[in-house]
DNA sequence: CCCGCCTCGGAATGCGATTTCCGGACCTGA
DNA sequence: TCAGGTCCGGAAATCGCATTCCGAGGCGGG
């Protein structure tokens, strides 16, 4: 399953300007051209399993490159009683996090033969529920929901009703990585990562840490802060809360958090946890720009691996996450039509680097 | 391949009475259990002009909220004649430069109640060619194209051809940087900046360069590669041939160029040009792979000044463009409807960074 | 008090496709 | 030659919604 039409797979196009401007041709237009009824150009177009006379096959496909002609998806949409779209939401596109998972989810639609419409929810939830009541005015195939969602208790309701109207009326629905709704989930796990990661790094030697985390309510945050603090803790180290800084969950925010680091006083602090890459990677910046070599005068860690970890010096430390599979299983699962709530858990994969060299 | 045959073949079945459920509640639904017609409630929901009498809107809204109505976009579509979305094709989503401007896009095309769907073309001109011909079946309000595509004559001319007739039934095509096309343009001034930088180099006292580019076909690329030869060229600079490498138009491709200059021989190069932000990035990783210091040993300057430029090290020199506000113009563009193609152009800024100290 | 105007609800129509249903042409065997 | 089956084309019904058109009341002015 794939492709898009097989309107162009049949004859090679003609080109030919329409001279009627306006309006784009219909069917109508084409069964009238090539003078057969609309029936027939409909099984011609759509490959329809009746058969029809070469001849007026012919005639059919050379009217339709004639005009022009594309098929009208809504209309399609709405005699067929279903689309061939896909809905992606996620916290923002600039983020390599999002867009590697786009990426992959991009991909496995365009190989089942659909179309991706992308929303960005700006990690607001009243503005992804919003966007997924938008949405489903598609009556997309499927809705998948990337977002690092904040938790409010009240749009979350919200929400989860809304999915599940959605749900019952025969689409599907995915959520990627933390949200604990009775959806299909693709399964990051955070928590183990981060509590791996903490024991590698006791492992080398480091006993003093700070850690960069963004809101409480963010989930993803939550659970990799989670998994740091007990891996310390299997070893007695415990991080004071003068060395927890919060912050956005972007580069900016990074920055901001190791500024603020710097100006509490790092007071003998050997590591620096950063909740995810982007936020490292600001932290590193940050550090340096206060005359501290990052990896030397102080180590960095971060999660999630992605492309630009190792473009960075010195290369950092994450826990690797295969975002673009996620996004593949993400669609997989949504193309799936398995009524029972699944979850597929992903695992995540401590890298060690430059970043957080052996004390 | 994959020809969409599967697809409209597979379900041959009419509307099906989920197992599980219920349909979507549609606008007669609605009316009904407010006992109303469906005018009325159609007059209610989509806000017409029309006044209704204050006790049915109550009614029907209540009816809608308890059904968990939304209405069916292509229904209204069909019904309109118009949709409310935009299609955005881009070369991948990966890519920082096409993630930037998607977010451009999309932030400017909620900001006008559009919805966005994005479709991956993958640097292949003919999947772009079959991406446009389905989009067009969405009768989007515009269709943006963000790639930087492979100059290939026979299908551009078929794109060309595709995107007349859309625009011919109506829509509004924009360009993205370099499509010599008839059609709304937002113009990234390639040749521009890369003859300031050229300058801008010079003038810091490097003599002796190197070049990593793209494959030839890619416009973006040949009009780096022709602004910085000018500019090196008002000084009587040039650059030999073999210090010119072809490489894949990402990371990879980069890391791949500067090693096989490594291999060539740096022989007293001063600076490697290379045509975007993400190769020379790869540049840059790879020679410090090889033991060179990046900046200190060579220096290195790319072009687009996308975000992770700064948090490398040292920072790299590039050419701002403001790939945001270039996506949000494009939308602008696309909603103006200014029947004359026009061009907006983009101008572009040096940024000398560490990677290029002063000689 | 009557008449026209204004307001508002409902039936009908249309949008661009798909699909069902029916009927005519052709084929085949008896 | 005729009954029965197969093949294929066309008319028409839908799909979910917007909108036009028409008619029924309520209202105010003459």
């Amino acid at each position: 399953m794939c492709g898009m039409d097989d309107a162009s797979a049949a004859p090679p196009r003609r080109r030919q300007k329409t001279v009627s401007g306006e309006r784009q041709a219909t069917l109508r237009d084409v069964a009238r051209a090539a003078g057969v009824s609309q029936a027939t150009a409909s099984r011609v177009l759509n490959g329809s399993i009746r058969n029809v006379r070469q001849e007026n096959v012919d005639r059919v496909l050379a009217a339709a490159a004639e005009l022009d002609y594309t098929p009208h998806l809504s209309a399609q949409a709405i005699a067929r009683g279903s689309t061939n779209t896909a809905a992606l939401v996620v916290s923002g596109v600039d983020d390599p996090y999002f867009s590697s998972i786009a990426g992959g989810v991009t991909e496995a639609a365009e190989a089942a033969g659909l179309i991706v419409t992308m929303a960005v929810a700006d990690r607001s939830p009243e503005r992804e529920l919003q966007i997924v009541r938008t949405l489903r005015g598609m009556r997309p195939r499927a809705i998948i929901l990337a977002g690092s969602r904040i938790d409010d208790p009240g749009t979350r309701d919200a929400l989860a009703q809304e999915l599940d109207a959605y749900r019952e009326a025969g689409g599907s629905v995915v959520l990627i990585s933390q949200h604990d709704l009775p959806f299909h989930t693709v399964s990051i796990d955070n928590y183990g990562g981060a509590r791996q990661l903490a024991r590698a790094l006791v492992g080398l030697g480091y006993r003093r840490f700070a850690m960069v985390r963004a809101h409480v309510g963010l989930k993803t945050s939550r659970d990799r802060c989670d998994g740091f603090m007990d891996g310390l803790g299997e070893f007695n180290i415990d991080i004071e809360e003068r060395f927890v800084v919060k912050a956005e969950f972007n580069r900016r925010g990074g920055s901001a958090a190791a500024r603020e680091l710097v100006r509490r006083g790092l007071d003998g602090t050997e590591l620096v946890f950063a909740v995810n890459d982007v936020m490292a990677i600001g932290v590193m910046t940050a550090f340096r720009d206060a005359g501290l070599v990052p990896g030397q005068d102080v180590a960095v860690a971060g999660f999630d691996d992605i492309g630009p970890a190792v473009d960075v010096v010195p290369e950092l430390t994450s826990v690797t996450v295969p975002l673009r599979r996620v996004g593949l299983h993400a669609m997989e699962l949504a193309l799936s039509d398995d009524h029972a709530s699944r979850i597929v858990p992903v695992s995540t994969n401590v890298v060690l680097r430059g970043s957080t060299p052996r004390r």
